[in-house]
DNA sequence: GTCTATAGAGGGATAGAC
DNA sequence: GTCTATCCCTCTATAGAC
């Protein structure tokens, strides 16, 4: 019976990895400290070598759940023979700016990790592949055949992931203001699909404009 | 006389600010070393703090000039009352993709390190000002009366400077390989124009299929 | 499992000779 | 201006008591 699991805090090895998470998320591997991360978990470096052995274990077991992050939710929408690439545009936007808003600092966070250091991320091919290969692609290459795939898939996921790579920048220098932020990505949230249509030259879905279905 | 200023390699100085360009660009901040970007540069720590003072100081300077490398050329062209919106769309384009070639990873680095440290970069308002008072944001605000042109203005940005964004991801994943890269990067500096004029629902330029001068 | 204390290395900065 | 040697602090990691 281990009932009373959920009071207050979580065990140590969770809060442990929580902290890691956030403060690597703010700071960034170099910078982040073993020692903050210690006491923003309420405990001591002693008992963060315990369990994780050393920061750059810590780090890569963050990071791993991070990238997973980033795909997990995604890919069973791009894998989905049975839905139209205007339903899956839709999806992917509604998806991505649901945990986006939720992570805003993921994105830059995961890519300077990658950029600054390339070799951690072999292993994360797979989902490549999972990309590459999926319905998704073959739909937007029948779509427009004058067009390799590949200029598609980055122009959306630009239009959806984009604001929030530039929102240091916006907000830094003042170009817009913390809580407008929120409601501009809302409104691209549902612009993204149908700019993404246009430029497929594609309808749009059926409760707008379209015929039949 | 200062004749012979050129000859092998600048002075000392000189050769410590660029080396240090590329090491914290390649590195970030808090990883980057002074040792390693002393001898990259031929020379040692003392005479590194001898001119810059400190680490922190060679930073603030080396990032300003990468700051200002972002917006120096792009300004002029947004700010050009005698060009049509076309016009500076291919313009947009040709210039932050030669720029980008030129400086694959300098997105990330800037993105990050505003992310990381956003009190650093008050001071750049200026070149928000300077854009979002620009005679591009009046032209996309008059030609799509509906839709905010911060929107248009993060979607055509997004469609030139993502798929830099995104080059770790694709190479470390084996998406793209590094020659081919350069091959789709050629080919969006066409299409972005083209895709941009599209939503906007512009009829291109006269160049292609328009009417008039 | 959890803590205190400390070993050990690395990196920023400076003193001082030339 | 340029160098060698060194100071000193910070951070990771571990030893060892409880």
């Amino acid at each position: 019976m281990e009932q009373e699991k959920e009071t207050q805090h979580q065990n140590s090895e969770e809060r442990l990895k929580e902290a890691a998470r956030i403060e690597f998320m703010r700071k960034g591997y170099a910078a982040a400290k073993i020692r903050d991360i210690a006491k923003a978990a309420d405990t001591n470096l002693a008992l963060l070598n315990y369990y994780f052995r050393s920061k750059e274990n810590l780090f890569q077991i963050v990071m791993a759940e991070n990238v997973d992050k980033l795909f997990e939710n995604i890919l069973p929408v791009l894998n989905d023979s049975n839905t139209s690439l205007e339903v899956k545009l839709v999806l992917i936007s509604k998806l991505y700016t649901k945990m986006l808003l939720d992570e805003p600092s993921l994105p830059i966070f995961v890519l300077n990790e990658i950029q600054t250091n390339p070799e951690g991320f072999g292993n994360q091919i797979r989902f490549n592949q999972n990309v590459m290969n999926s319905h998704y692609i073959t739909q937007l290459a029948e779509t427009d055949k004058d067009t390799d795939p590949i200029h598609h898939l980055i122009t959306y996921l630009g239009m959806i992931l984009f604001p929030f790579v530039m929102k240091p920048v916006m907000q830094a220098t003042g170009a817009i203001l913390p809580e407008k932020f929120t409601n501009m990505i809302k409104q691209r949230e549902k612009l993204a699909p149908v700019w993404m249509m246009t430029l497929l030259n594609l309808p749009g879905l059926p409760s707008s404009n379209s015929v039949d279905v």
